[in-house]
DNA sequence: GCTAAAAATGTTTTT
DNA sequence: CATTTTTAGC
């Protein structure tokens, strides 16, 4: 008889089946499994907070590769550039360096880098193959010089009495337009009723709008995407041509992607279908940009036969913060069915406290701060999340003066800032001399120019009576000329060098310099900013690769890089809840429950912003691993409604007690 | 026609 | 609170 040997067998899936280097099945839920196995064809991932979406994403990356997929075929479409490049540098790690060489971008970054390699397509849409990119207040800088043709002069707008909206509205008016795939007038009668009978003007402009940008030859970030879709649409080649070249695509927070961008990925996948949406329907806080949740919720209608996983284990947050949150989102009218639920017991229940002021509550985080710190608690580990930007303002002072260093994301950037953009106006008039709206921002800085020798002087240099390089007409337009005659000759030099761009803006800087000193009392700081912005100056290699990166991808820092905090020091982090989507903390504080603030007033009215706020409110406290304290100040005077805010969020009023321990402060 | 000081306004969130 | 608008003065 022969000897019999066992064998152990196991249900083999494909996981194992092939030799990976990684080891998939182990490392991974059924879940995350299944997701990553998943081959060809479309897939809908839907991945509730903390599920390990990002994990999924990175091994999917990494599975294709090693099953011999061209990385350069691979397209991964996420939120931030930031996000796309840490999830590149992880699958990079996890597998190896071939998966940095995945295409990856936001929505916006792809489609310029494929406006700009094809170009030439452009013409025949109105753009030459150099467009510049105009940021969000540009375009309403541009929007605000043409509104002044359409209602004339303020006199006359006064004298005719009429309210004709201003170009932050203006421009929302026609960026929701464009990116919704609506018209203006669908738009109006919508969003702003109130403006209906001024429709036939709004028209006007937009019509100006689109003209105007192709004369100047401006795209803002609307045209980015509108017209890498048109081309698609349009020209059978080129699409052919990126369906081949993007075998696989994957979009990350899918719940977050506008009609445009939904669009696209229709186009792009169109012959081979194999998409992966991955997002969260309860996590969609980009409405008011124009997202629609029906994108990701409708997704599995474009396609034929479309597999749909749902990650529902939360690996972040301990379960009793999971079950307030769960509580928070299940309350909500429109009713998402969440139940995600933790193998992480946790000690404490999340914290809801009331504070008397908003000091006491500033003064109470930083208390709270110093003492995690004392349990060891990294300052990296802890975050302090706000709605608005200026919600933190008197928070910073608290923290300043108990000596905590910090980093704040959200709110102002660095290139928004004055002094910078003053700068950029001169770099972006070098790179496109006809620039209107730069000129116009740079002239009027000169000591004895106002509005009317800018625009006089910008006439003549649209019909060409003066140029940079001819300078001699100016004397019959302008009397105290030497202002205008030194700028001119800075730039003619300056752009004579076009192949130095950081001695440009060196050259750029230093004429700004006394500018900057006579027109600031704290030249100091912004000089540093200035200079900060040379730096960044010198790392490209032409001008327009500069000025469409400062539009499409600018440095996140907020302005107050505070502290001077040695490099490697732990920083505590401050942030919008906007910008700390997708992160993840030990403990969390969020600021302000307050009714009347989050949400705040304006959002009462309608149901949908108001649940775009609980949805808000969702997003921040699902980002605590294991510790969360809700805090909200009371009797806060509120000018904007006139009433004194004295009752907690609405989110939370009235959470059981098994949910949350309520605390109040009481001094010692 | 320009500037600077005073008053009003509106006010997220971000590519 | 910071930007925008109005007003007064040069």
């Amino acid at each position: 008889m022969k000897h019999l040997i066992l064998k152990k067998t196991r249900s083999e899936d494909h996981s194992t089946s092939k030799k990976y280097t990684i080891r998939y099945g182990d490392e991974l839920n059924a879940e995350q499994l299944q997701a990553v196995m998943h081959d060809t064809g479309a897939a809908l991932i839907i991945a509730g907070a903390g599920t390990g979406k990002t994990r999924t994403l990175i091994y999917r990356v990494a599975r294709l590769i090693e099953d011999g997929v061209q990385p350069e075929t691979i397209l991964l479409l996420t939120f931030t550039r930031k996000a796309a490049a840490e999830m590149l540098r992880r699958a990079a790690h996890l597998l190896d360096g071939r998966c940095e060489a995945v295409s990856g971008g936001t929505f916006h970054s792809f489609s310029h880098g494929i406006l700009r390699r094809s170009a030439q397509h452009l013409e025949r849409y109105g753009f030459a193959p150099n467009f510049s990119v105009l940021d969000q207040s540009d375009a309403e800088d541009v929007v605000n010089l043409l509104r002044a043709q359409v209602v004339g002069s303020p006199d006359a707008e006064k004298r005719s009495k009429r309210r004709f909206p201003r170009k932050q509205a203006l421009f929302d008016i026609i960026s929701t337009s464009v990116s919704c795939c609506k018209s203006i007038e669908a738009v109006i009668k919508a969003d702003y009723p109130h403006y209906e009978q001024e429709t036939p003007d709004i028209l006007q402009l937009a019509r100006l709008y689109e003209t105007y940008k192709r004369r100047h030859n401006l795209m803002d970030y609307d045209d980015l995407l509108a017209m890498l879709l048109r081309l698609c649409t349009e020209n059978a080649d080129l699409r052919r041509e990126l369906q081949t070249q993007y075998r696989y695509i994957m979009v990350d927070e899918y719940q977050d992607t506008n009609q445009l961008q939904h669009d696209l990925v229709l186009q792009l996948a169109g012959n081979h279908e194999n998409v992966m949406a991955v997002g969260d329907d309860a996590q969609s806080i980009y409405a008011f940009r124009g997202a629609n949740v029906e994108n990701i919720l409708r997704f599995p209608d474009a396609f034929r036969h479309c597999a749909i996983i749902k990650l529902e284990q939360n690996f972040r947050s301990t379960q009793p913060i999971l079950s307030l949150t769960n509580e928070i989102i299940n309350r909500s009218s429109v009713g998402y069915a969440k139940n995600l639920y933790s193998l992480k017991s946790g000690a404490s229940l999340p914290a809801i406290i009331r504070t008397d002021n908003e000091q006491q509550q500033s003064q109470l985080i930083v208390q709270q701060i110093l003492e995690l710190r004392e349990q060891g608690i990294p300052l990296a580990e802890i975050a302090v999340l706000v709605r608005s930007g200026f919600h933190s303002f008197d928070l910073e002072v608290e923290l300043q003066r108990a000596n905590i260093p910090y980093q704040k994301f959200g709110g102002f950037k660095f290139v928004e800032t004055a002094h910078v953009k003053d700068i950029i106006a001169h770099l972006r008039v070098i790179a496109n001399p006809k620039d209107a709206v730069s000129w116009n921002r740079i002239l009027l800085l000169l000591e004895g120019v106002g509005p009317r020798t800018a625009s006089k002087v910008i006439d003549a240099l649209t019909d060409g009576v003066v140029s940079l390089d001819a300078p001699q007409n100016l004397n019959a337009l302008v009397k105290g000329d030497e202002n205008i005659r030194r700028l001119f000759a800075m730039l003619a030099q300056a752009a004579a060098n076009t192949d130095h761009v950081g001695e440009i803006a060196w050259r750029i800087i230093e004429y700004y310099r006394p500018i900057l000193k006579k027109k600031y009392d704290d030249y100091h700081k912004r000089l540093k900013d200035v200079e900060t912005f040379g730096g960044i100056a010198e790392r490209y290699r032409s001008v327009n690769a500069l000025l469409s990166d400062m539009a499409i991808d600018p440095p996140v820092e907020s302005v107050e890089d505070i502290a001077a905090a040695p490099k490697d020091e732990e920083l505590l982090t401050l942030s919008t809840i906007h910008s700390a989507k997708g992160l993840e903390w030990n403990t969390v504080f969020v600021l302000w429950l307050l009714d009347g603030r989050f949400p705040p007033v304006r959002a009462f009215d309608t149901v949908e912003t108001l649940e775009e706020e609980r949805r808000l409110l969702y997003v921040a406290c699902t980002r605590a691993k294991e510790r969360l304290l809700l805090t909200y100040p009371m009797n806060i005077f509120d000018r904007e409604s006139g009433m004194v805010l004295s009752k907690i969020s609405r989110f939370i009023e009235g959470i059981p007690e098994e949910f949350a321990d309520y605390f109040q402060v009481s001094v010692e």
